[in-house]
DNA sequence: TATACCGGTATACAAAAGGATAGCAGATTA
DNA sequence: TAATCTGCTATCCTTTTGTATACCGGTATA
């Protein structure tokens, strides 16, 4: 009976941590939203210039991905009264605070990618590192 | 005409970054990975103390995802011939390279529940900040 | 008149993630 | 002998996520 009441709690200190890692994650969470926060880092587009420059996704998913984006005021929706409508996205100044996030995930992404390359047999399988998420041209 | 071909693709150094992004998120994805590295950040553990410690977890999803951090060599699993069985699980010296990844995303996850509890109307609805993760005690 | 563009929606479906519940073998404890 | 401990696995189900395909009204172009 030593360990049923033994199992050592994890300090404050972490479980603070936890919520808001959590947050984060869910918000960046789906396949299309790092792909348009990139690009919207990179230039402001409209909402077919997004659907023909992030290949693969569907009206459906760039849609409801950048609603999300807008809901959480990381993407900007602007409406331009010309013939036919234009709409433009943007990044907000909020949603660049989220560059060093991304910058630190891919920083290891990246060391974490050149560790399987590297061939260890046991990671091998871990991730197809072939695997594209955006790529115009 | 001025827009079909006039796209402005993304920097090469943009797309370079958006696989090692999604290999870092894709590691971290699951709803209790992040959980578990942070318990065993903290301390080794046990199978079941973990199940114990994580709260709302079942031993299936807790398995499944042990099983993911330590293909990806961010847990180590150590099996003591003892009766019964003991099984240790640790973090490895990799998986504590998530260290500084995972401050990032916690450091902008709670400015980000910060900015929702000061009350902003048009992100109230964005994420409920009551959603709790782990919490013993 | 026919076609293509714009910014999306609607519908139907498939795949993946996650939850609920039960059980197992082998050893100890009551 | 029955119950409880260990570290899981099996089965079934629901929810979420993503895909495929077609379509809309309004305008401009060929």
């Amino acid at each position: 009976m030593e360990h049923e009441l033994g199992v050592k709690p994890m300090s404050a200190e972490c479980l603070q941590h936890l919520k808001p890692v959590r947050d984060s994650l869910d918000i960046l969470n789906g396949k299309w939203k790092i792909p348009i926060i990139v690009a919207l880092l990179h230039h402001n587009y409209r909402f077919k210039e997004l659907h023909r420059l992030i290949d693969g996704v569907t009206p459906k998913m760039l849609s409801k991905e950048l609603k999300e984006l807008e809901l959480n005021e990381l993407v900007k929706r602007t409406v331009f009264d010309t013939t036919p409508v234009t709409v433009e996205y943007s990044i907000t100044p909020y949603g660049k605070s989220l560059e060093k996030v991304i910058f630190e995930l891919g920083k290891w992404g990246s060391e974490h990618r050149a560790r399987i390359m590297k061939g260890k047999e046991s990671i091998k399988h871990a991730r197809c590192p072939e695997k594209e998420t955006v790529l115009p041209g």
